[in-house]
DNA sequence: GACGCGAATGAATGATCATTCATTCGGGTG
DNA sequence: CACCCGAATGAATGATCATTCATTCGCGTC
């Protein structure tokens, strides 16, 4: 069982601070914690990262490396931007749903992260934004959203309206079926504010009259 | 000079607060520099506040008032919903344009309190969330916003938007003018989100075709 | 079965601060 | 001026952890 794999520790606490950071925040949780959760020595946590901070650095890469491949994956199922943005939408909020610890660590320690990091300028997560300011672009360019929008507005209104949503529903706890009506719901606002209005009958989001 | 206006010292205290709390966040921040900041022994400010999570409480709870004082009278100079939406956004991105150290506390550490106060249970910013909801609801009852959007999901996804724009912005060395336009493009896309197309034009955000 | 070695342990260390409180200050009062 | 009292001070205290490192573990090898 010793001569672990070498994985298999860095996972576990990773695992473990996701855990503890979610319950008490980054800087009320122990790193004691962390280590008594992953069923570990304190000393080992130090093994696998250089301090806490670090341990915070790996939970973000790690986990926006795999949310991007796996946004990029979903959105390859179609090439109407449109149709992106709503799968984008969909996609995060079903994240969230199925890792609300996780969700909630992103959410918080990232504004966070912004100041008691300086030097963490968090590559990973411009890259998730920027998957919605070229769905942006592409719908541009297509004709079927606005041109006078900036990507760089879009992305960042999108992403705050998915994130504010996320965290309302992270942290009440009636983590009910709802999400999938909000996400609806966030669809349509969101599309219906984005399409260019004189291309005809926008995509289907915005069924009410018209 | 001695025996100071109570509000006297309380207020620079405060000032000095938000100033070490935007530079190195709650957590960094060391009460004995929020002391120096204000010119102030490190005791005295135990005159005044509880403790450290108390200088917070009262900087959230103060600086709210004000900003929804300021947000109710803003609106107060039109009775158009989505003319309101418009001040709204202006308004908000215009505070945080005018008090970027406050703005960045605020964004910062809403989220935090969220977890290391489970206790303090933040009714201000609700309150400031639900003048957004009374905004579309109104907006609904006079035909000017389509019926089947929730209240409760549009102000957080407005909310979230223009949080996530401050944050942009504030971090964003680049104090330009820009927040202007951003402000522009912003109403853009959530008036022309949540406006029922059905009602004949709307208000003039969405200038393109149609 | 004993030796080697990387992995793991967890008690001890040392720094860092929030908070306290004995003391001082300074102006108002008689 | 002498006294009072609330306000202010800031050095000292005590807790809390992150981090270290001397020691132990346990497998694989011969």
């Amino acid at each position: 069982m010793a001569r672990q794999r070498h994985e298999g520790k860095h996972q576990k606490i990773l695992n473990a601070a996701v855990k503890v950071f979610a319950q008490k925040g980054f800087f009320n949780a122990k790193v004691s914690e962390i280590a008594k959760e992953a069923r570990v020595a304190d000393g080992t946590i130090y093994l696998y990262f250089k301090n806490k901070d670090d341990i915070l650095i790996h939970l973000f890469e790690e986990e926006m490396e795999k949310i991007i491949r796996n946004m990029k994956e979903s959105l390859g199922a179609s090439s109407d931007p449109l149709e992106k943005l709503r799968i984008f939408i969909k996609t995060h909020l079903g994240l969230v749903e199925s890792n609300p610890a996780m969700a909630e660590v992103i959410q918080v320690e990232l504004r966070q992260s912004n100041k008691f990091m300086k030097h963490y300028d968090n590559r990973k997560f411009h890259e998730y934004l920027n998957i919605l300011a070229e769905i942006v672009r592409d719908g541009q360019q297509k004709g079927l959203i606005r041109q006078n929008i900036l990507p760089s507005v879009a992305k960042r209104v999108i992403f705050g309206a998915l994130d504010e949503m996320s965290t309302y529903w992270v942290f009440s706890k009636r983590r009910s079926k709802v999400l999938e009506e909000v996400a609806a719901q966030v669809c349509e606002i969101l599309i219906q504010g984005l399409a260019d209005g004189s291309s005809s009958l926008v995509a289907g989001a915005a069924a009410s009259g018209n």
